[in-house]
DNA sequence: GGAACTCGCCAC
DNA sequence: AAACGTGGCGAGTTCC
């Protein structure tokens, strides 16, 4: 449990229940033609694909065993696939059984194609159920009203709903297209969205004082590094694979470990995402084509990893210099703050919340991040609400998600937000929080007038 | 017939 | 010993 226990914390949540109302009451427009159109066509498109399952090789066997076919049915897809058929399981869920999430299929679908009509299926199902459906259910006279309470979340981080505007999908390109195509701007109007670049991982270089972090915020590229130490990469990474390879250091071993994870889960998503296999030996022809008759599997043997256990061996000694070498402060930090709330019971954050009740060891040394983060950006929030009623803008704050601000904007109000915007986010908000010592970096991204939310943007950075 | 649970998936 | 942090939500299923 976390409470807003000084003053200073109360003061912004109650301003920060004004300025999230104010936002919610605006509203975005919704394009209500579109939502209804796709709506309709991605109804018949999924009937499409379910027709199609139902007629190929793996749905008859699947409607012998069960005549009441249901594509959603998790149960009955895994008896099938794990019972009936005897395939490999390839990973259990948190209640142990086998699961059959889309890396599952993705995987099994190698030796039975059918399965992919099922990851199609999901990938439009949730975006037509999930997000196209919420919007019109939701929608009064073409205007959503998401609503942004600040009481729900144990962090003290914001919640939304009605519809949950902090979900919307942005990752996979055919979800993103179909559902930010429905929010638009106002008649005539553009929307800006500024978020902070990496504002948790500043939140932990002040907090943990680690200078090494915090150099390599600034200056390094610490996803890159990791991913070079990960592959051995030396000098591969400067011919084209960069992109593909930092996204793998990110996301299959720093924000793990950040979080709380250790090596030995990390290693299956760093497999994944080198494309190699998941265990016994590490075939030359295998993984990531790193360049003409080189693969990552060659490459991993040449430098003595021959196998899945060798790799993992591997991580596990990256893991170790991660901690006890490069961020070995922020190791300390975690040690001595674990310490220090057995000791007294709770925690106090930068911005003043007292995080209090059983705590485990990963959220002790999470919330101090989390909280201030977010609360990072509420302020700045605030701070534009403040200047939008002052100077009576026609433009508006109309949401929040965690790091990032979003206004339905003017056109000839648009450069000067974008001057106020960079002013409180990188400079204002420093006079306010004494506690951050590091630079805050935005990004703005300006999109196109009545162009909607999935149009491409022109990007500033502060 | 509804509450509660489970799984999977969307975001930061 | 521990073992990814915070949520919302839809659908299927089970229990009462």
């Amino acid at each position: 449990m976390i409470l807003p226990k000084t003053s200073k914390a109360r003061k912004l949540f109650h301003n920060g229940l004004q300025s999230l109302n104010r936002a919610t009451i605006k509203g975005m427009r919704l394009d209500v033609g579109y939502c209804k159109n796709i709506n309709k066509k991605l109804n018949k498109k999924l009937a499409n694909l379910e027709k199609e399952l139902k007629g190929s090789k793996f749905g008859k066997r699947w409607r012998k065993i069960y005549p009441n076919m249901k594509i959603k049915s998790d149960d009955q897809l895994s008896n099938i696939l794990f019972n009936k058929m005897n395939m490999p399981i390839i990973k259990f869920t948190d209640k142990g059984n086998p699961s059959v999430d889309s890396g599952v299929l993705e995987i099994l679908a190698r030796g039975i194609p059918d399965l992919k009509i099922i990851s199609k299926y999901k990938v439009l199902y949730v975006a037509n159920n999930t997000f196209i459906k919420a919007f019109l259910r939701e929608q009064v006279d073409g205007y959503i009203h998401p609503e942004f309470a600040l009481h729900v979340i144990k962090t003290f981080r914001s919640g939304s709903y009605g519809p949950n505007f902090q979900q919307n999908p942005k990752r996979n390109p055919i979800q993103k297209e179909i559902v930010r195509r429905a929010i638009i701007p106002r008649k005539g109007h553009q929307f800006i969205a500024a978020d902070f670049g990496g504002i948790e991982v500043r939140c932990a270089c002040c907090v943990t004082k680690d200078k090494q972090l915090t150099h390599d915020t600034i200056h390094g590229d610490m996803h890159r590094d990791m991913a070079i130490e990960i592959y051995k990469l030396d000098d591969f990474i400067k011919k084209g694979y960069e992109k593909e390879l930092r996204f793998a250091g990110k996301n299959g071993f720093v924000f793990p470990e950040f979080y709380g994870d250790f090596w030995k889960r990390c290693v299956p998503s760093l497999l994944k995402l080198a494309n190699l296999p998941l265990k016994g030996t590490l075939k030359p022809k295998s993984g990531k084509k790193l360049m003409t008759g080189l693969y990552m599997g060659k490459h991993l043997r040449k430098k003595g990893i021959r196998s899945v256990k060798d790799f993992e061996k591997h991580v596990q000694a990256v893991e170790y210099s991660f901690w006890k070498e490069r961020y070995k402060t922020y190791d300390k930090w975690k040690k001595d703050t674990i310490q220090e709330y057995k000791k007294k019971g709770y925690l106090i954050t930068k911005t003043g919340f007292v995080c209090q009740g059983i705590m485990s060891n990963n959220e002790i040394t999470n919330y101090p991040m989390q909280g201030p983060a977010f609360h990072t950006l509420l302020k700045c929030f605030n701070e534009t609400d403040r200047r939008q009623q002052k100077n009576k803008w026609i433009s508006g704050l109309v949401a929040q998600i965690h790091d990032e601000m979003i206004l339905d904007a003017h056109p000839n109000e648009t450069d000067y937000i974008l001057d106020i915007l960079k002013e409180i986010m990188t400079n204002w908000i420093l006079k306010k929080f004494k506690w951050i010592t590091v630079p805050l970096e935005v990004e703005a991204d300006v999109y196109p007038v009545d162009g909607s939310w999935a149009e491409e943007a022109k990007t500033v950075v502060f």
